[in-house]
DNA sequence: TCTGACATCAATGTATACAATTGACTCGAA
DNA sequence: TTCGAGTCAATTGTATACATTGATGTCAGA
């Protein structure tokens, strides 16, 4: 008898999505590394499934963005160009500006509390050294604070996936050059405008805070492809 | 002897590829209707291929949008509410915007000219009452002439998705409703705009002209379903 | 040495067969 | 009637086996 999984409506995750995350945990933590082929068979053996489901859950990745997916060539892992990191982020900033502006009216004084409790964990985090996984994740949980009362489902979607990509880059950031130094003062200082209701001012702000990490992350790319080259 | 197929490289298109193609191209004729369950075996059995082509065409097209697809429930064609096609043009008028902001400094006589070519071309099938399937691709190829020289390869994939998306919509507009009136003179008027490399202007228009469509889509539709319901 | 056709092999693509899940249906008990 | 456990069929998920492709290497001939 099955107790416990009959309490609780237990959702049967399938083996495509088991894999799904385990490749993409392994592409975001940079075990696997840009450029790399994906052979379906070695995953297949290592995560114990047979390459039907190792196959479904590349295709996922590779509509996510993490991963390409050539027809007889196989799946490598996407590459990352100083190009690429410039659009992406423009594009962060010109959807995020926009959820902001949908959310912002609508945002209570509850929603800035636990925005600004975000704000203090991922400050904590910081402090502790673990900037690392936390960063990433409390970084974003506090942007989507501010756009959760937006209703634009599918433009958070796009922001979430870009975020989740550009985490690659942001990770590779904080790993070689030292931290993002920046962020701390300037998420505080957006919740702020966003307490005063100031619209404009908090989109404003919102675009260049990320155009600024946008420039950091580029110019030390820049830098990379110099040496590598 | 393949003399042919030896002489031009010829890219075997896998099963996968051309199931999703004839998939998508009945959801876009709206020969599969919104929220129609696609059952793979039925779908692997008309187009002569196993189930395993059919489950990765239909991944593929959850991923451009077309099919949702449910862990043990199956796939139904992507349902559309006035809701989303309101973000969807919003999303597009800003994307395609920061397309056009980009591109249009770079934009030479030469493309002017061929934009134009392409508007003629329009005119003439809406004249020929060809409304159906030349306007939307058309269209899009008169759009995407403005945009040529954008050089943001992501932001136009995804205008590129968000524009076959809505052509379910302007089809079913044109079909219901009489044809998309507004359409001609507003790209003139925007061509023109373009040519005097005006950017602020042009950009103001093109927003104006894509958020006009949606409102004349959102109508329709809440229309529609005041009365279905 | 170079070229190009052929053989070979590793990797992907796909068919078939089997397992697991869902939802509808039945049926008996409260 | 209403509820819930249990069965069954339809459908999806996955393993295995086979087919096909593309890259590499070999070798004959110029």
């Amino acid at each position: 008898m099955q107790l416990i999984e009959s309490i609780m409506a237990i959702e049967h995750k399938t083996r495509t999505q088991l894999v799904a995350e385990a490749i993409r945990e392994k592409i975001l933590l940079g075990e696997f590394k840009s450029g790399e082929p994906l052979r379906q068979a070695a995953l297949a053996e290592e995560l114990n499934v047979s390459r039907i489901p190792v196959r479904e859950a590349l295709l996922q990745l590779e509509a996510e963005g993490l991963v390409n997916f050539e027809a007889h060539k196989g799946a490598t892992v996407t590459e990352i160009s100083a190009s690429q990191v410039d659009e992406i982020f423009d594009l962060r900033a010109l959807l995020e500006a926009e959820l902001l502006r949908h959310s912002l009216e609508k945002l209570s004084e509850d929603d800035f509390q636990s925005a600004e409790a975000l704000l203090q964990e991922l400050e904590a985090a910081m402090a502790a050294g673990d900037t690392q996984a936390a960063t990433g994740h409390l970084n974003s949980a506090f942007h989507g604070k501010l756009y959760s009362k937006a209703e634009r489902p599918q433009t958070r979607e796009l922001v979430e996936q870009f975020s989740k990509n550009s985490e690659r880059y942001v990770r590779m950031h904080i790993l070689l050059a030292g931290g993002l130094n920046t962020a701390p003062e300037e998420h505080r200082e957006l919740l702020k405008l966003c307490r005063a209701k100031n619209v404009d001012a908090a989109c404003d702000y919102l675009i260049r805070h990320i155009t600024g990490a946008k420039e950091d992350i580029k110019n030390l790319l820049i830098k990379m492809e110099e040496q590598g080259a």
